[in-house]
DNA sequence: GGCTCATGTAAAGCTCGTTCACATGAGCTG
DNA sequence: CAGCTCATGTGAACGAGCTTTACATGAGCC
């Protein structure tokens, strides 16, 4: 596989044809392996079997690399967002705690495109379509927060959207850099850090005044939801987020 | 000022005579600066005014000065949360919450230590009295979680004070690292990321079935909290953590 | 006074990021 | 098909950083 990419230089003549892509993933395995850190622009070159001075010829510069990685990371965060949103189905709150649980599974399964989003230094606010690329993923958080806090049970004051938005997403990259990736992983734990993200929101959820538990849905505009995949994974066990009582 | 150790060298013999702490301390200045990816040694080197090589006669590289000031930062840290706790006076929701400022104080007025403890790529794990030191931090925090989940209101089923303690570093980790630090403290928010955090920690504990609004403490065994400096900055403002409904 | 060893220096090797002048050949134009 | 052009790749070179090695210095101790 990536074997050919390497030996594929005897055979190619000067040209590589392909060489933004292949530097482009050679920089994702690299980051993968290393960190953004670690990852150096001569190494990508090596991988892709050119010299150092090629990838100058499709990136301004190393920054220029990272920074596209980190774009395109926003682009499949997006998509995987609002697959898990799922436009709200079937109720709104297990909708929300899988968008959780696929901001948990992105950081965890790509963990170079999360490196290169937000650990690697590249400055967001400095790249216009960067920014655009990570406002377009926040604003998936934000349209299913919005949904939930129109849920605001009655009586008490709705909560804003964007705050519960900013609130949600610091839960779940804070859960993901502190526990989830890399190093950090390797801290012992009394749980899975998706449980811990899940009991996190719920809990969050709860303090709000939404009712988190299944079995007793919400009562306001919210059509009594579809019985889901029974009690799988995302089923609030009974006796709270954090089971039972010792 | 730091003009003197630069231009110290030409006054000083042969030996620096306390080069390892100027190091370190040109090292924090350059990771405040550049943050710990763009701190070189040779630059602190020069700061001390000696050859790049002298270094190495007080940290095997460049990774053990980063280890050196992380593990620095833990202690302050641990120093700046505990005195924060101050021993849950005047009551354990308000020195509670005291502490998730101090969590957010030190991310903002330490960046540096910040940075070398939680971002900077050093192995926490593989240093014992690095993981030592960080440990005691957190207990800190864990210690807090323990007393507060005491307090549970009775009839609720009682939360693990780890998992507590979890999620509310999870919080102030998420807050601080998105939100309050460096060029991520550029993108706009509708608050404060010390509002945000404080909001979010107020909900969540509500969550939990705690009183969060002051003027109504815990019934349980605590003791009817003194009055507090009337309600500034940590009170709750009526209406919820955050504020008038719209 | 003289020794010793911790501490500092200079020089060198390696890698990396980046630039520059030059080479190659794919694809268009006539 | 000949020839041109320009995007793409090469090699050499520069400066900077990390690290090691052989050597220099002098503070503290006998």
């Amino acid at each position: 596989m990536s074997w050919r990419k390497e030996t594929r230089r005897a055979e190619r003549g000067y040209h590589h044809g392909n060489l933004k892509e292949a530097l482009l993933q050679a920089a994702l395995g690299l980051i993968a392996e290393k960190g953004a850190a670690g990852f150096t622009f001569a190494d990508a070159a090596r991988m892709a079997g050119v010299s150092a001075a090629a990838p100058y010829r499709h990136f301004r510069d190393r920054e220029e690399l990272l920074s596209s990685i980190a774009q395109r990371g926003f682009e499949q965060f997006e998509a995987r967002l609002t697959a898990a949103w799922d436009d709200g189905r079937p109720d709104t709150v297990t909708a929300f705690e899988r968008v959780g649980r696929a901001y948990l599974a992105f950081a965890r399964e790509e963990p170079a495109f999360y490196n290169a989003m937000f650990e690697s230094g590249v400055p967001v606010d400095v790249n216009p379509a960067l920014q655009a690329a990570s406002e377009r993923a926040f604003n998936v958080i934000r349209a299913a927060a919005e949904r939930l806090a129109a849920l605001a049970p009655p009586g008490t004051p709705r909560p804003p959207a964007m705050m519960m938005a900013l609130h949600i997403w610091s839960m779940a990259h804070g859960v993901a850099s502190l526990f989830s990736r890399g190093d950090a992983a390797r801290r012992k734990l009394p749980m899975s850090p998706d449980e811990l993200l899940e009991a996190e929101v719920l809990i969050y959820l709860r303090g709000l005044g939404f009712p988190t538990d299944r079995r007793s849905p919400a009562k306001s505009a919210e059509p009594p939801p579809v019985p889901p995949e029974a009690s799988s994974g995302s089923g609030v066990p009974p006796g709270g987020p954090w089971g039972k009582p010792k």
